[in-house]
DNA sequence: ATGTATTGGTTCATTATTCAAACCATTGGT
DNA sequence: ACCAATGGTTTGAATAATGAACCAATACAT
């Protein structure tokens, strides 16, 4: 492993419930030797990808990583090519729905819209999805390379009791997934919301999901036709957004789950 | 300098202007080995931080930075804590309002709001600052650290014929600055274009500017003492969303500018 | 077509960094 | 005063980074 994939390891054991970390901690967390994990929060620091906090020394995503970020979404929108969809998929579903997006260490919700019609709506407050327990996660690892699954192999804690355990499991819900070309989840990351979910491609591949979060009580078969029916729809339009292209195998399967709506 | 240290330094090369880089540019503007280069880059690629544009082979700012911003900014926000303020001082004062943030390569426009009294407004175009030539980066230098002024003087392009183009000059600039709590400058980066500025603080120190860019031509003593009162009551709020403390000189000097406004 | 320059990417002795286990100074709690 | 944390520094033995040359593929001119 090369110095540089150590340092910016330590960036992923930041998160939204740890948003600092000290050094002790990082020392601990990445199970590395103190004096150089030290060296390498002050050369992130000095860097602008870290800054500490002067009261409690402990060290916290830095101002440089705006910048960066300012950079990639002017010059490569992701944000902007969800404004129509989005809202548009919650309009139409009545439920909540979600973008995420894939990167090193699995995937970040990028942006979420809620349908004004019910009062009793999913409320999104994890930012990062495991990979193996969210529809999101499954139909990324449907159309994504066999290093993406190592990694949801890696690490599979149970959310709830329909949480898939094993890898065989997994491997089943991947290829379901990977066979219709949407995931549907039944409350395998919290209970009473089942997910529904799209892959999102890029030029480079896949490059995240879109998903519809729903109350499960409220999931009627015509329902379920109406969201997968639009959750193919918002996908199409976010890929082309993304400047992406369809696999023609995930393209035929749309087709065909798109066909019982529209047979004579 | 570290390995480290180095690989990040390959992030300073992007900009609006240059938002994808090759291995042979990157190991000519680095001027380091390429081997080194390619390995650095390929690191910084598994990690997210960079990916390939599949199409070019170019490098470009990758997903996980997204995935950072987004942290920082729930755990840490500093678009937030604009939101009233800098849309008020646009306002109050009909010229563009933009507000800047400080990190280790300089100041990068964090959000800009344009006046709509008027039809020629100053757009702003540029979203990196340099600190020798624009209002804001002159009010960060007089309250930042003299590591901060060594990289001001590091590099002094002229932009205009009133660019400071001495580092004595740009010292007079930033005691002018110190001594009355604002900086204005006077066409030094664009012609055409006078910019008032104040220092943001946040709980680190020296964090940004606020500053208006105001069009030449337009600029009364009456409006320039509009321009300043505002620009002062907009930093302090900012500066307090922020978390920041306002050292004491500063407001000194922030009292005595406000006074002969407030003095019967 | 042939030579030439440029691209991204790879190999292997030399050189610099990282490791582990100490140690120091400070802080907070008992 | 003590103990257990914290952040930060130092030491020779292990491990990784480095740079010059090298390779294969593409682009471009003669």
């Amino acid at each position: 492993m090369s110095t540089i994939a150590k340092a910016m390891e330590l960036l992923d054991f930041f998160s939204l419930d740890r948003p600092e970390i000290g050094l002790s901690d990082f020392h601990r967390l990445a199970r590395r030797d103190k004096a150089t994990t030290f060296r390498h929060l002050s050369a992130l620091e000095s860097a602008g990808l870290l800054e500490q906090n002067p009261a409690t020394r402990a060290y916290r995503i830095g101002p440089a990583v705006l910048r960066l970020a300012h950079m990639r979404e002017v010059t490569l929108p992701r944000r902007a090519g969800l404004r129509v969809a989005l809202p548009r998929l919650a309009e139409a579903t009545g439920e909540t729905a979600h973008a995420s997006l894939l990167d090193a260490s699995g995937l970040t919700t990028l942006a979420h819209h809620e349908a004004p019609q019910h009062s009793a709506r999913v409320v999104l407050h994890e930012s990062r999805l495991p990979l193996h327990a969210t529809a999101s996660g499954i139909a990324a690892l449907a159309f994504g390379d066999e290093d993406l699954m190592k990694r949801a192999r890696a690490a599979m804690p149970a959310f709830t009791d329909t949480t898939a355990r094993s890898p065989e499991d997994l491997q089943a819900a991947v290829a379901r997934a990977r066979a219709s070309g949407v995931a549907i989840s039944n409350q395998t990351f919290e209970t009473g919301v089942t997910g529904f979910a799209a892959p999102l491609f890029d030029s480079t591949g896949v490059a995240g999901a879109v998903a519809v979060a729903a109350v499960s009580s409220r999931v009627t078969p015509e329902l379920q036709t109406t969201i997968l029916t639009e959750l193919i729809k918002a996908a199409r339009t976010i890929s082309a957004n993304w400047g992406g292209t369809i696999p023609p195998a995930l393209a035929a399967a749309w087709a065909d789950a798109a066909a019982p709506e529209t047979a004579p």
